[in-house]
RNA sequence: GGUAGGAUACCCAAGUGGCCAACGGGGGGAGACUGUAAAUCUUCUGGCUUUGCCUUCGCAGGUUCGAAUCCUGCUCCUACCA
């Protein structure tokens, strides 16, 4: 069957590689879906809606899989919810949210747009992707009009036994206002539209989204008379039983402006060891063999983490490129205790800028010095001098990444870095940056 | 309203005239081991100008050479009785 698209018998049969990975959820019809995609390129999309002006690691199933079926031969549309943003899914939240503001949005829309086209390519000539804005085709419809020619293929008794609804309703408490309410219908258009406009045939989301796109695919038989399938990706839990995606700072987002490569690279590296090989094959783009190999690895010696630096560096390098993926390896590894021989003022600002920082006027560490004990209640590394005291004779303090012995110490201008810098560690892992002026 | 009991450090909880900055457990800090894991072990856990000093045992007074401990009043809690 080859030869049906320039290129074509290269492609790879990617419901057997999203299967092996784990991240086949759900599918419409499944059997129908692989020999449409076998037949040749299918155009499919998945949306985002700008909720925050950045994605974060939980976007990242969908939208690696949309890169997953560019790599594959077909054709990713990435939609930015510019209007349904507007309007706010109701999927998999308990209560009514509050409406973002048209500035917020308008903000988020841009950082997100940005985010999406970075994983695609656009410039391929067989498979190009798209970056689309769902307002474009939606604000200019009037509502009268939504409701004659979308509304009307909805049954209301249908839409109360989609989960996303069906919950809200029977929580008094919360309810479900007619505006989350009609989000289902927006989605939906969206898929109709773009089945219409771009041929697409396929719409991925998470699990959650199955709702919604179901909705959508009926929408296609009525008014387009075209199937349309549905593809669900997993919902990532932790197999501790948190939620993923969360750090102790929070989300971690994909704009490093939010979230530092260095974070970023730690997100990744302090994976559960149950869930690391899942991970890999969920996140990474390596293959069968080097996830076997990595896996093998891991069972072999779990202490030497091999599967976890390389999920931290595939995924670093992939969100913030190479560079920033290498300096973060390096940061790592001074924040987790190694010498600073050999160390650069550009790493050491790096650092700085991941580890709360003091100012300190630099006439304090001239004669006989600044007293460590001071030094270290002003860093607020410990609460009290009595403290301070305790910690030095247990051996938890470092200076520099080298261990203080005496509690009566006194830190001198000899001991800055660059002239100005002073590197304080309680512990293992608490850092202050002292900066002199 | 009556009777009985209680209030101790971040939490639980011993202590009932001097040996009490106050047992023990939890939590937390640090160390060892280790894999930036888990478990385990050690150690610290009111403050300071630290071989000593100062402030703490519900609040305010009092007795005493000396009080978390005894007395008086107050506040709050718990139980049983009305």
């Amino acid at each position: 069957m080859p030869n049906l698209v320039s290129g074509w018998e290269t492609m790879i049969d990617i419901i057997h590689e999203l299967e092996w990975r784990g991240l086949l959820a759900d599918c419409t019809d499944l059997d129908e879906l692989q020999k449409r995609l076998s037949a040749g390129p299918v155009t499919l999309y998945c949306g985002f809606d700008p909720t925050a002006d950045s994605l974060h690691v939980g976007n990242l199933v969908p939208l690696l899989a949309l890169r997953r079926f560019q790599l594959a031969g077909h054709r990713p549309i990435a939609l930015a919810g510019g209007a349904t943003g507007l309007i706010g899914d109701p999927s998999g939240k308990s209560a009514e949210r509050n409406l973002l503001t048209h500035e917020i949005l308008q903000a988020n829309i841009q950082g997100v747009s940005s985010q999406l086209s970075r994983f695609l390519d656009f410039e391929k000539t067989e498979n190009p992707a798209l970056l689309l804005n769902n307002a474009d085709w939606t604000a200019p419809v009037s509502f009268l009009d939504f409701l004659r020619d979308t509304g009307k293929h909805f049954s209301i008794n249908m839409m109360v036994q989609k989960e996303s609804v069906k919950s809200r309703m029977e929580d008094r408490a919360s309810g479900i206002s007619y505006t989350e309410f009609s989000y289902m219908l927006l989605q939906a258009f969206d898929f109709q539209v773009l089945q219409k406009d771009h041929n697409c045939d396929l719409q991925i989301g998470g699990s959650d989204q199955w709702g919604n796109i179901t909705a959508g695919i009926d929408l296609c038989r009525k008014k387009n008379a075209r199937p349309a399938f549905g593809l669900t990706l997993p919902l990532i839990t932790n197999a501790d039983g948190s939620k993923f995606g969360k750090s102790v700072d929070g989300a971690v987002w994909l704009d490093p402006a939010r979230t530092s490569p260095y974070r970023f690279y730690q997100f990744w590296i302090n994976t559960d060891d149950r869930d690391v090989i899942k991970f890999l094959k969920f996140f990474t783009f390596l293959d069968r063999d080097q996830i076997a190999e990595l896996e093998k690895l891991h069972e072999e010696n779990p202490g030497r983490r091999e599967a976890h630096r390389r999920l931290a560096l595939e995924m670093t390098t992939l969100i913030h490129g190479e560079a920033a993926a290498e300096e973060s390896i390096k940061a790592s590894q001074i924040l987790f205790g190694g010498g600073l021989e050999g160390i650069t003022e550009s790493i050491f600002r790096e650092i700085a800028g991941e580890v709360p920082t003091c100012k300190v006027q630099k006439s304090e560490f001239e004669g006989d010095g600044r007293s460590m004990v001071d030094l270290l209640v002003d860093a607020g590394l410990c609460p009290s001098k009595g403290q301070a005291r305790k910690d030095i004779q247990a051996g938890g303090i470092y200076l520099n990444n080298i261990r203080v012995t005496d509690p009566a110490a006194a830190v001198a201008s000899s001991d800055l870095l660059f002239d100005k810098f002073l590197l304080l560690r309680k512990g293992k892992k608490n850092y202050v940056v002292v900066s002199v002026e």
